[in-house]
DNA sequence: ATAGAATACATAACATGTTATGTATATGGA
DNA sequence: TCCATATACATAACATGTTATGTATTCTAT
């Protein structure tokens, strides 16, 4: 799309680059984007329950509750009844989760050296900088 | 999410905040984020089937088919077979849809204020170059 | 101790996108 | 001319997210 803001279009396209790129390579993988922070966030045998998974992934609830329905049909997570709190539901990954998630550490690292091709570390602390100054003041908007 | 990779998760929050906010303005005038890119390219009473409307807004057909579907519902755009050529079908914006359109451009601009605050000109253009040469590489590798 | 608020999860309806596939029409080359 | 191919669109199945709402459980303040 070309907007009219130069700013939200260059990011936005850059967003949607880095995720198609990202797509294409977790598929090699059997992954797909949205596990992404379910598996990171359940690395090393760690649990959490769905609330927290949600809060983690940024997302709402329902769409963290679909999310591991279709994860635990595809065989990366096991979710069981907390013993502590009827009403909540601990998520751990399986074995196949475990091995799947260490994919995404390698590819992350190698679309982002393929993103700041040529950049200079300068240009990447300026560039991180710039950007983390425009999340401070859009969260300031929430 | 907090990815491996800073910079893809700082262009994704950044976004990411974007839509937010820029989903929470259109919401007042009726309009959402996926129909943007069609008001913008139907503007000033232009006529596009559409394959040049997927084409504009990056997006699959199907994708389109259903959008417009959609925005025909709700009276934003009208359908109507191309006399040229039977199995087009070309779009126009309804006089609301061109209304509300108006109201996209200040929306964008107004945002766009909001995310880069106390930036200086020099910062503006440094950070578009460096998206726009992120956005360069990604794009070799489609 | 218990009533009301808060919390965790599920479900439904929907928006927005994808891929795969089918149908109808148009077009270009033998 | 006519066949093979390309093009435009629709449909189906699905992923991923949203809001609204319901249910069960827990917590808190009286």
């Amino acid at each position: 799309m070309t907007t009219p803001s130069p700013l939200s279009a260059l990011t936005t396209r850059n967003t949607r680059l880095f995720t198609l790129l990202l797509e294409r390579e977790l598929k090699k993988t059997g992954l797909r984007i949205g596990q992404l922070p379910v598996l990171q966030a359940l690395q090393d045998g760690k649990t959490l329950n769905q609330k927290a998974l949600a809060d983690f992934a940024d997302i709402e609830q329902p769409g963290m509750t679909t999310l591991l329905v279709r994860m635990e049909r595809d065989g990366l997570i096991q979710r069981e009844p907390d013993p502590t709190d009827r009403r909540s539901t601990l998520v751990t990954l399986t074995s196949d989760g475990q091995r799947k998630s260490r994919n995404i550490v390698p590819v992350m690292e190698h679309l982002t050296d393929i993103a700041l091709k040529g950049f200079t570390p300068l240009e990447r602390n300026i560039l991180v900088t710039l950007l983390e100054r425009i999340n401070s003041s859009l969260k300031e908007q929430l």
